[in-house]
DNA sequence: CTGAAAGCGCTAACAG
DNA sequence: CTGTTAGCGCTTTCAG
């Protein structure tokens, strides 16, 4: 169990210096040596440690990821793409949990991400405050950030002004006009993050539908429970009940599709419901949503930070990634239906 | 940012030993010199790399966590959990995402767990074959499986069996007899797996009403999409329906609720539905349930695992944790309801 | 192509 | 209570 490279280098009757560059495949090494080696370290199992091999080469083989929710659709299939684009690289992926206001995201950033361990950072939907941007770049290694734009940082976004209007605009175009908008928490004049763009996209398009008049929204939590909150809320009075809703996230759509459910409100009859994710639920859902495929976004954002770990530049910039509209039932069906767009 | 403990000392006027010693409370310090060595590492922001020191003290705090599926309900919740009770620790989580068949499995074991990071491994709803067994416990490592029971390895589960046979018995106890069973998918012959027991528990509870002639199951995936699948093929043909559906998961029910809703199937009045979990969404969708606290279960297995890991003997022995139904309206006003039982 | 030696950052004896 | 020394397991000069 306790195998070193010295016990592969005494079987293989060559020195710890030839095992390891027959073992990493850097430098010269005869053919039949090489073989001699490998063959040895197998029989004992032998598999070097990362973390001895780190503290002279500077690389532990280990990223670091910081992630507000693990139990959320969009996280999950996030990390799971992540997750096994670090495997087939061979590094490992060692996660954080935190949690907006908590008291443990400073520890995070102070203690756990410092601890000299990673050779680079991801931040999955995290909006760092200024401070934490600067710890995280003081950390020396590189960084990306997917699904929030962060200043300085490298970051992988989709367009989340542009998506919203894109959902919104596709209730417009079936006719509705009474529109409400359920979002993500905002806060107070917080317009630069995730939930304040997608309630921008919906006002943009609003507006240029010279709807202003009849703007309307509620936030809540990104969750099912979340949206069920909001769109009971939303559709509790028959006389100014929506017709149509666009929801910031697919959760949050089913959630009001299930408040629909229960104030027999029937979906999509007597309401259209759009949604953001395109999770495989939205499908069972018949879910209209904009999907932006969080799983691709996770295998393509680990392809740029190792390579930037290998040493290529990494251009402080962001990038979008291209959503697309795939319309349901929830809302194909509606138009002809509600009985008041 | 590359501050070692040496520029600590250096700062202080220590020598590294005193600082490493002030540093992580072991030792005689002065307490005047403590204070100084902390000021030191306050001021240019030293934390202790664990890779450095985990070589000589043997200790990385570095949990290996091994699960299947992130992005399904009762995963994610004890991943929350288990992550939240490492990091109070000072713990790092690595996770590993191994599919059952995958390619990706044996290099996990062979490979990634081998390579002396772990100060113990947490195999969470793993299911693995003895060779596989014998790999975890060749790591010499405490270790530790939650939510199956693993010869040889301390384990942490529920009463699968009687869990499945309270869901049935609540069923049974309502009135109903055609009651169906969807479950996990099965690998021919195994009735260890979860799937086995939980079908087990099933065929129990029927068995003893004298209901062996109404035992009836369907196998799928264990997620809404696989629900929504088997409860077609269920419900599919009206001359044959059950008025009864208990569901592996609560995933499986409410894909089961889909499916229902499709066939004009009403619930609870025409069919009564119970899951396994007790996640959030199931109070949502109004799922009668037997919880079993995934959340909870993550941050008491921590505990275990931790205590093993600080050298306290740990019993190889499976404990299991108590679960309850938790009854709500897709059963509860069933009975009454239900056109024939 | 291979070996000897130095050292990554840290902690653990062991003297003082 | 504090400093000196050795060494964890590995890679990397630098000679040969």
């Amino acid at each position: 169990m306790g195998s070193a490279i010295a016990d592969v280098a005494m079987r293989a009757g060559v020195s710890k210096a030839t095992a390891s560059r027959a073992l990493s495949g850097k430098g010269y090494v005869a053919e039949a040596t090489r073989q001699r080696v490998v063959q040895a370290a197998k029989e004992i199992g032998f598999v070097a440690s990362p973390n001895a091999a780190g503290l002279v080469t500077g690389h532990t083989k280990n990223i670091g990821v910081v992630i507000p929710f693990i139990n959320r659709w969009f996280f999950g299939a996030i990390l799971e793409g992540v997750e096994e684009a670090l495997l087939n690289r061979g590094y490992d992926m060692t996660l954080y949990n935190i949690h907006p206001g908590s008291a443990d995201r400073d520890r995070v950033f102070d203690f756990f991400l410092a601890r000299k361990r990673f050779d680079g950072v991801l931040a999955i939907g995290i909006e760092p405050t200024p401070a934490e941007t600067e710890r995280l770049l003081r950390l020396g290694i590189p960084l990306l950030s997917v699904g929030a734009p962060v200043a300085g940082i490298r970051s992988l976004t989709i367009d989340d002004v542009g998506a919203a209007r894109l959902a919104t605009e596709h209730l417009l175009g079936l006719g509705f006009r009474r529109i409400t908008h359920i979002g993500g928490p905002r806060t107070e004049g917080d317009d630069s993050s995730v939930h304040g763009r997608r309630l921008r996209g919906y006002i943009e398009a609003m507006t240029r539908a010279d709807l202003e008049g009849e703007l309307r929204f509620e936030l809540t939590a990104m969750s099912v429970p979340g949206g069920y909150d909001a769109g009971t809320r939303a559709l509790r009075d028959p006389s100014c009940r929506p017709s149509a809703v666009f929801a910031a996230c697919d959760e949050i759509a089913i959630g009001v599709m299930i408040a629909a459910r229960r104030l027999d409100v029937r979906v999509p009859n007597d309401l259209a419901i759009v949604g953001i994710d395109g999770h495989e639920h939205a499908e069972m859902f018949s879910l209209t949503t904009v999907e932006q495929q969080p799983r691709a976004q996770g295998l393509s954002v680990v392809a740029d930070l190792l390579a930037a770990v290998s040493g290529e530049q990494m251009a402080t910039e962001v990038v979008e990634m291209p959503v697309r509209l795939v319309v349901r039932e929830s809302t194909v069906s509606a138009r002809v239906n509600a009985a008041a767009v």
